[in-house]
DNA sequence: CAGCATCCGTCAGGATACTG
DNA sequence: CAGTATCCTGACGGATGCTG
């Protein structure tokens, strides 16, 4: 997902495609959402995050929480101590946010068979 | 966001986050949601899409098409005349899907300001 | 401790030409 | 008309080493 989408308005319904697209670039990353799950319930420490978050590197950490900070969903906190302390914890309106990813969360629950179902008969038709 | 993700479940809130990533990477793409909302009113053929996507290329499309279809996010039904014609249409659960999605454009609305306000601070306390 | 710098691989996505 | 087949580029993300 390309930030900095310019949007071109002259498209059929383009405003809220967009408008969707644009959040969801927000959080489609691959630690977006674990993060903000990880900080929604209180400030969580840079090297706890990297221990929460099985299999991320130092660099992909600090650039999500950097993307995340930037568009106000992350609120970052330096104790300036030796050694530093930063405390990273989601501000309200990414819990709202969250809020609303939950309802899609549900949606995936429903469906789940039926989007495995679909899958398996369209890979299977598909070699013959 | 990578198709086939095995989703490890030694990861704190993992199943939740999975889930989450599962169904975003499904309309993430850049013409994903477009096409189910030109979809989501009735019957529209290949080349009506095309037209209704400004920038798309045929191949995007096709790719696309291909993947809601096996997800089963499109119905794909095809007139055996010539010249060839085939229409798509999003299933109900894919209405149901841009029900949810549509709860993420109001939270989008309700904070856009809050975001570009944020974007701005942190765009400007950088370089200095 | 909490990062930044650097190199590198993978893949979504664009451009274009060809076909049943 | 509705695709398939190639080639190519840039962004995302992993690995690793250095530092205030």
């Amino acid at each position: 997902m390309s930030r900095g989408n310019s949007c071109v308005p002259d498209q059929v319904g383009s405003a809220e495609a967009c408008t969707i697209l644009d959040v969801l670039g927000r959080v489609s990353g691959k630690w977006s959402i674990g993060i903000l799950m990880e900080t929604a319930h209180g400030p969580v420490r840079f090297t706890g995050l990297e221990r929460a978050m099985p299999g991320i590197s130092r660099r992909m950490l600090t650039l999500t929480l950097r993307n995340l900070e930037r568009d106000g969903l992350l609120e970052r906190t330096v104790h300036p101590t030796v050694p530093p302390r930063v405390e990273y914890t989601a501000t309200e309106m990414a819990r709202e946010l969250y809020e609303h990813l939950a309802g899609l969360t549900q949606w995936a629950d429903r469906h789940r068979t039926a989007v495995a179902a679909a899958r398996e008969a369209f890979d299977d038709g598909a070699h013959r």
